[in-house]
DNA sequence: ATTATCAGTAAGTGATAGCTTACGGTTAGC
DNA sequence: GCTAACCGTAAGCTATCACTTACTGATAAT
């Protein structure tokens, strides 16, 4: 009930969607990253830790080196959300066209 | 392609998905948000300001009072990001299960 | 017309978030 | 062992954001 909060908040910083984007097309290194990205490496570091507490990337480590990619999970839960609170606007929307001049309100 | 950043700051906040958890069940005067809410009538106004700019709530006025209620389009361009993400994602992802062994990476 | 209610705006304050530089840790290669 | 490359962490700074109080505007009612 409250996880929406941490997807949210990694889904809202421009860095880090801009990221995902660079990991549309598959996985990359951290430095890869860094190097398509105006910030330094150790704020994409930051990044990645957070979007992976999201569950939106998933790691996998090579030498020294440590791939990154978007999860597909994670995203699954967010649009439950929005269509969670998608339908009950529908909902709500029809149920007051419906009752167009009742007055039961406060 | 930039309008996310919009609507997905107007989501992060903690209050303003509670006023949206309040529009569920139909539209609601600012006041009334207000009192159900643990925040100041003019923090209200602000919230509601942003997300209306953001798409995510339309305005009815009565008399003084101005109705809110959820708007059901802003969610529909969220949820297109979220779908475009996930579909590249799990596309990346079967391409880099069907070429394992190969490295082709720069 | 005056008073009261409802709501938006302005200005100021405190907390949070993202960035940077500096440092420590781990693996690869000579 | 020593050096280099790749990465994570810590500390500090700055900007942004959410909140408050005070004020102004607009409608309703007496």
């Amino acid at each position: 009930m409250n996880d929406q909060s941490t997807l949210l908040a990694a889904l809202t910083d421009p860095t880090r969607r801009a990221m995902l984007d660079l990991l549309r097309g598959g996985e990359r290194s951290v430095g890869e990253l860094a190097r398509d990205l105006p910030v330094s490496r150790p704020a994409v570091s930051q990044h990645l830790r957070l979007l992976k507490d999201a569950g939106l990337v998933a790691e996998r480590r090579a030498g020294t080196r440590h791939f990154f990619r978007i999860d597909p999970a994670g995203l699954g839960a967010l649009r439950a959300y929005l269509d969670g609170l998608w339908t009950d606007a529908l909902a709500a929307f029809a149920r007051q066209v419906e009752s167009r001049g009742e007055d039961g309100h406060d």
